[in-house]
DNA sequence: CTAATTGCAAAAATTTTGCAGGACT
DNA sequence: AGTCCTGCAAAATTTTTGCAATTAG
């Protein structure tokens, strides 16, 4: 897979690189693991003892601003982002909270009672119990 | 369609029945704007001015539990709750957080990466923009 | 009467914001 | 140099919790 977060890709963006933007990229790159921003922060505060939710959060909005990372609503208890942007779509274990990726297509049409919308996207949301939770 | 929040189910589960409760089953019946717990205890709180935010939350933890209402992830501001459990499915508007309901069958088989999952449900998610906020 | 429920208030958890100082281009 | 970014701390939101008083069955 080709690699997007990149100091060029980001460069190109008009971004400021700073280490702890980069730290956040890195950490974001190829993650199938759906962090939520305290994942994020947790992960880097060893290498950035300084590192700040407001830094996290920032970087965040920026990357979903020029359409690198998806916020994603699967977890009702918090946030969890994507930096997986293509559509694709995703289970998540009602009991560990895990998410994981479903590399699919799906044939769906657009049904005829949202007509008078814009659809923009759709997923597919799978629920039940991942393979470490389903025996317990 | 058969009314479910109604006095008799609720004894028939074994639960209290107190005006408070009957408010919030009132509310929800047939309710179809996927409420949230502070749309709900402002919907309620005229005619109950000592309605907290413990009643709704307790009464709703209650409900999920007897599956007569559904907690929603759609919306990844805050917990959306939908007292329609049969299996269905949701648009989201991006702009004003409206959620509308899809009735529909939509043909989805297990993925096979999900083969080691015990999958309990699916939904699809529609998103993008209803009609009165796609040409503003 | 007993156990479950309410309401209050405090706390917890998550996310957002203002602003001063610092870093990047 | 000028603008953008960081970090801190405070605030805002949403949800949860402990406990005493109340109420339903």
């Amino acid at each position: 897979m080709e690699k997007r977060h990149t100091i060029e890709f980001y460069k190109k963006l008009g971004l400021k690189i700073t280490p702890q933007r980069l730290a956040i990229l890195e950490y974001l790159e190829n993650n199938r693991d759906h962090p939520s921003a305290e994942d994020i922060y947790n992960a880097l505060k060893d290498r950035f003892p300084s590192m700040s939710f407001a830094t996290v959060y920032n970087t965040l909005e920026v990357l979903m601003e020029k359409g690198l990372v998806k916020e994603l609503g699967i977890d009702s208890s918090k946030k969890r982002f994507d930096p997986v942007v293509h559509t694709h779509h995703h289970f998540i274990c009602k009991k560990c909270g895990r998410i994981l990726d479903v590399e699919r297509n799906f044939e769906i049409t657009i049904p005829p009672e949202l007509k008078d919308c814009d659809i923009v996207d759709f997923q597919v949301v799978f629920s039940g119990f991942c393979p470490n939770c389903k025996n317990k």
